[in-house]
DNA sequence: ATTGTCGTTTGACAATTGTCAATTGACAAG
DNA sequence: CTTGTCAATTGACAATTGTCAAACGACAAT
């Protein structure tokens, strides 16, 4: 909880008061593995912190098979966040990739902390674009990197994160088939 | 002119003269040909929306080949957001791939605007995030396709783009060198 | 202990894409 | 018209990655 607030203190100012009220409006919510937070074609209308666990954005072609756009895991936000400013259809799933724990902000309250707080928005535009910046440079960079680059730069900028995820959901994240994953996870050792 | 307003109403409402204070607000500037809107390492305190031309945000390895993150044409924004929010330097360069014209707000009228339209602020926080999402899933997508299928999809999702920018540029976006662009393009002949 | 399931590894081979150098083509400058 | 420049194409070959099927390992259920 104490991490909600250090995270959005990086991105503006809040005094205690609207900390308060802040913290007053999440409610805890535990998703299990293999639980969807939000599910393509619904509205989300609902933003998560996450305190414990990962998830993943991730969407499947028609032979049902998925693939991984990318990870969130903690001290970070989770929703679809054109569908909840907009309450469109998400266009993707996030995916409980092990047991998480969140914070969730209902979109009423979400509406009423923009009204009371002056800087909230601005909140969280910034964490929007700065996070979307970088996912966006992630995937531009990876498009021209071979399998193995991608692969030790992800261990390197995701400590431990490897270990947590299985490696199909990494592969499909990598852009590479998970028999190529294993190859590569060979010649590092 | 007028598509700038087009556009903006896309996102949000304005009014009739709300949309002359923005108007009045933007400077016509020309960008020849391999000129820079921004540049890696300085703060991007404009934001323009391009008129005329193509532009691309790239960057360069230490041997001073560049890559292509995308490209920015006719009726959208260019900034580097991030630089241009929080003042910070920018990431990337912002070069003009053909001669190009824009309409250019200043960081100190775009606050006015914020600070006098009350809605500015949501318009573009929903521009960039609807923008950057967009760039995300695509190079997302194409990290999981063929160069061939990335190619086609460029044809198809952004017509006559191609025959606007050198292959050079074109392969460098797509993640494959200009040799197999060149055969790629035979084949589809 | 046995079975079944699921994710991972491995092997053999095919397909794709990269590398590097040479060639061609377009086009502007002299 | 000739030359120089730069981008695009092509050829020969190498490296990377994918495909598909089989085998393996961990682990839970019986």
């Amino acid at each position: 909880m104490e991490d909600l607030i250090k995270y959005l203190l990086k991105f503006g100012q809040l005094n205690e008061s609207q900390c308060a009220l802040i913290q007053s409006k999440t409610q805890l919510k535990k998703v299990k593995k293999g639980e969807y937070f939000s599910e393509a074609g619904k509205v989300s209308r609902k933003i998560g912190y996450v305190t414990k666990g990962v998830f993943r954005i991730c969407y499947y072609n028609k032979t049902g098979e998925s693939f991984t756009r990318y990870f969130v895991y903690e001290n970070r936000f989770i929703t679809d966040i054109n569908s909840f400013i907009d309450e469109v259809p998400s266009a993707e799933y996030i995916e409980a990739v092990t047991d998480c724990e969140i914070l969730v902000f209902s979109k009423k309250d979400f509406s009423e902390l923009a009204m009371t707080i002056p800087g909230w928005s601005d909140i969280f535009s910034k964490i929007t674009s700065y996070v979307l910046e970088n996912k966006m440079r992630a995937s531009s960079n990876m498009l021209v990197q071979d399998a193995q680059t991608r692969y030790s730069h992800f261990l390197a900028h995701y400590p431990g994160l490897a270990n947590r995820i299985p490696q199909l959901m990494l592969a499909s994240y990598l852009g590479i088939t998970p028999s190529s994953l294993s190859r590569i996870r060979k010649t590092l050792i």
